[in-house]
RNA sequence: GCUCCCUUAGCUCAAUUGGCAGAGCAACUGACUCUUAAUCAGUAGGUUCAUGGUUCGAGUCCAUGAGGGAGCACCA
């Protein structure tokens, strides 16, 4: 038996991995370039690398970069915007004389997208978070690197040192000096114009899609403005974050099935939340009088492109205002979070319409607001008061009736014949009573409560009450919704405390809920909630 | 949970009526000092999601299962 010494163009055994066997001929040669990186003296796995610039940054330079005559005179590069300018550059070039394009020393880190060899030079595109840019590396220039670049593969994370000035073609670039190796990989990366297709590898894979997909990683960064936005509009106002338990006794505040789970020390069965309300509410009769929390909530229910089974939500109490003041609130909060993704410097944008599915969506304040009762009429062309033309058409419509609330059969027509007709930005008010327990009446009419909900393309995305805060009302309530309820939703039950917490007296308040999955989706034009979530529930690999 | 659709090379996709499983990218070898999805020549790469079945013959037809997608239901 004869050993040979290793070599990018040998196969591996094909016995022995059968695992690795599939991916084994591609890995094999980026473990052939890894250990000559090693021979060559560095560390494919990279170190620490100080001083690096931005690519963001670096693009900004492009006005430092000039030509310089041989008699020391610097010239000022014509425009580069247009193709034809592009195409100008070479000859101008020519024109100039003796001299040199010359600019700023720089240092940048990224990620090898693209790689075009030519023999003795090397074109390398190179990504970080703000942005995309060409090394230029020639086989006279860089020195002992050269070796080393003939180690690269697409998606390796390199660094580079050289100046930056652009090709002969206008291309801005960084002429490499020297360039390091800061992390090996050793998987292929997805096909290069296409970036990743597949609906389920780029969830499960989410670090591709982010890195070679267009607009992903932007559409994250927009999420992270959006939230963030959220939290200076409210800190603004004088709200105060707070941090609720996401394991509770009693999942409460929302009509959803939760998650269940065990604490072993306390022998205790535990639910994931399913809403923020029963315990901020708390916090607005412990005198936290403007309070707010933004934070995930779990509901074991099914999986849409609407639905994830984990979600963000927002949940703000304001003590001493009602449904009215959240809708102003509301207002506000969405549309600092469109100047925060789309206004430039402290210039409001110019325009408030963003397209969502097909359709632009014109979020300039104040938005429209309506009655439940007004839109019942227009939209089913029914008069909501009229409770047998009601039923009559829920039947039409193939809705159950027989035993139910009016109120409850109502609310199915709304939402089979209106909800969905509601391109928005529309604040639907005043809804029947009876379907919220947990808010307060109109004084002028007890049937009519003090609740909003925002429709937007379609899209349920806020909802407010005027808090209900009568202690004696709210059991009552509560005790009605649970008779209602089936033995398997055995996890319904009695807050005692929270009807205790009442007793004690909570200030009149108005409160809002904002879906922030849903919020992004409209505002960056997302159509399934799985994109704005970057870790969405999936099933296991096999 | 129910209905329909999808799953082919690392990635993106072809494959006629059931008749030899193909291309581009990526990889490998070679050429090229201003490329831009570089180009050119060559080489290699497959359990067609899995397991059964029908058939002379299955990527294609049937059954069951897995994963994903859309819709329904549940839920805002």
């Amino acid at each position: 038996m004869t050993l040979t010494a290793p070599s990018m163009t040998d196969q591996p055994s094909p016995s022995d991995d059968e695992a690795s066997r599939d991916q084994s001929f591609l890995e094999a040669a980026r473990r052939a370039k890894l250990a000559r990186i090693i021979e060559l003296g560095h560390d494919p796995w990279g170190t620490r690398f100080d001083d690096r610039q931005l690519i963001g940054e670096i693009r900004a330079r492009a006005s430092e970069i000039v030509y310089r005559k041989a008699d020391g005179a610097n010239i000022t590069l014509p425009s580069l915007e247009t193709e034809e300018e592009r195409a100008a550059f070479r000859p101008w070039i020519a024109e100039q004389g003796a001299g040199e394009i010359v600019g700023p020393q720089v240092r940048a880190a990224g990620r090898i997208i693209l790689s075009r060899d030519k023999g003795k030079l090397l074109f390398i595109d190179i990504r970080d978070m703000t942005g995309q840019l060409q090394l230029f590396i020639g086989r006279d220039q860089v020195g002992e690197s050269w070796d080393l670049a003939q180690c690269f593969d697409l998606g390796d994370i390199i660094g580079v040192d050289g100046t930056l000035r652009r090709t002969k073609t206008g291309e801005l670039s960084i002429f490499a000096d020297r360039l390091h190796i800061l992390t090996k990989s050793i998987e292929t990366p997805p096909e290069k114009h296409s970036g990743l297709q597949d609906a389920e590898l780029r969830t499960r894979q989410r670090y591709l899609d982010l890195t070679y997909n267009e607009g992903v990683l932007d559409r994250f960064l927009d999420r992270t403005r959006i939230v963030s936005s959220i939290r200076k509009t409210l800190g603004d106002r004088g709200f105060v974050e707070v941090e609720g338990p996401t394991l509770h006794t009693i999942a409460g505040g929302a009509a959803a099935r939760p998650f269940t789970t065990h604490h072993n020390t306390l022998d205790l069965d535990l639910f994931m939340r399913i809403a923020l309300e029963l315990h901020l509410k708390r916090l607005l009769v412990g005198g936290v009088e403007r309070v707010y929390e933004l934070g995930r909530v779990y509901r074991n229910e099914g999986i849409s492109p609407k639905h994830n089974p984990e979600f963000t939500m927002l949940e703000v109490y304001q003590a001493y205002g009602d449904y009215r003041s959240m809708m102003d609130l509301t207002e506000e909060c969405i549309c600092e979070a469109i100047h925060a993704i789309r206004g430039a410097g402290d210039g409001k944008p110019t325009s408030y319409s963003i397209e969502f599915a097909g359709k632009a969506v014109d979020f300039k304040p104040p938005f429209k607001r309506a009655t439940y009762a007004e839109l019942f009429q227009q939209h089913a062309g029914v008069d909501p008061t009229d409770s047998a033309a009601v039923v009559a058409l829920a039947k039409k419509l193939g809705i159950e009736t027989a035993g139910r609330h009016p109120d409850v059969i109502k609310n199915d027509v709304f939402e089979a014949k209106v909800e969905d007709a509601l391109e928005g930005p529309i604040f639907v008010i005043d809804y029947p009573a009876s379907i919220c327990p947990l808010t307060k009446r109109k004084a002028s009419d007890p049937a009519v409560a003090e609740r909003f909900e925002l429709f937007i393309g379609g899209m349920e995305i806020a909802n407010a009450y005027t808090e209900l805060n009568d202690p004696d009302l709210q059991e009552e309530l509560f005790r009605s919704q649970l008779a209602g309820m089936s033995d398997e939703d055995s996890m319904a039950k009695m807050d005692h405390d929270f009807i205790r917490a009442l007793r004690h007296g909570m200030p009149p308040a108005g409160g809002l809920g904002i879906g922030i999955d849903r919020l992004v989706m409209l505002l960056t034009g997302t159509q399934s909630i799985r994109d704005v979530i970057l870790f969405p529930v999936l099933r296991p690999e096999k």
